[in-house]
DNA sequence: AGAGAATGTTGTCATTGACAACAATCAGCG
DNA sequence: CGCTGATTGTTGTCAATGACAACATTCTCT
């Protein structure tokens, strides 16, 4: 079955880039199975441990993720006994974040598989590509 | 609320991949909300017009939509009456995929409201990252 | 003619994003 | 101090999406 014409979908960036996002996305999920960690939830670990001791509102509005979907996000990885949340000292609203030992050491493997991932990714792309890919996108927050 | 560190997700392209395509994806689905036309729905208006008398075998495959969720996607456009599809007539099995008058002069206006949302797109990345942009990621297929 | 593949349809499930309501707590102001 | 409005986290619900399986029809190949 050969492709068909793209059209005047040739001319929309937005399309691409959903394509390769979705590619990546579907390897990472793939290479990070045996952890069963998905895109969303390592992000999350990577904020909680570069900012231990975060609200959930700084990390939902850090990652672009709504309230009410990280609040089951986190308690599903504190089922999972990587992370914990007790009460901020300064503001009884805010639950403090952190990682626990066994997060800690869960996250090693997963950065570990993630780091494969991405020099799959590099690979698969053209490592001077990603590079280039990198540098333009970086530059959004 | 000050933004938190990324950390490691520094090094992810797909997590900025990820950010700018739903950015895009929302600018889109708002600028496009007139004409209550999401991005699959767009995308697969323009193919048909692009290659009239396809079947959703090929058209699913170009976009990488799986053929359950195209057939349902088609039914709501058969509904509006922008697509009508007749049997193919070299194979039985295959529905050959049209755009209607209708479809036509819809997907006229539509491609008006896209062509406003790229515009926007590329000066809010820059339109000359846009290009760089589309020029490397253009190269998937 | 018959076996296996392709095509489109329908059903179901899990994930996700979005939104609203709620309780607890905080901040600001009289 | 006490009150009002905002913030934080939680839960409930709905729509859209992706994935997968089962099915009838039709084609291809031998």
């Amino acid at each position: 079955m050969e492709k068909l014409a793209l059209g005047q979908l040739n001319k929309h960036l937005g399309y691409f880039l959903r394509r390769l996002q979705v590619w990546v996305f579907q390897d990472f999920i793939q290479r990070l199975g045996t952890m069963k960690v998905r895109p969303a939830q390592y992000s999350v670990l990577l904020i909680i441990e570069a900012n231990p001791g975060s609200s959930q509102a700084a990390v939902g509005q850090t990652l672009g993720i709504e309230r009410a979907r990280l609040a089951r996000l986190l308690h599903e990885l504190e089922r999972r006994k990587w992370i914990n949340r007790h009460a901020s000292g300064s503001d009884a609203r805010k639950h403090s974040l952190h990682l626990t030992a066994e997060g800690e050491k869960a996250l090693a493997k997963i950065k570990n598989l993630a780091e494969q991932h991405e020099a799959q990714l590099a690979e698969r792309v053209g490592s001077k590509r990603h590079m280039q890919l990198m540098d333009l996108l970086r530059d959004f927050g």
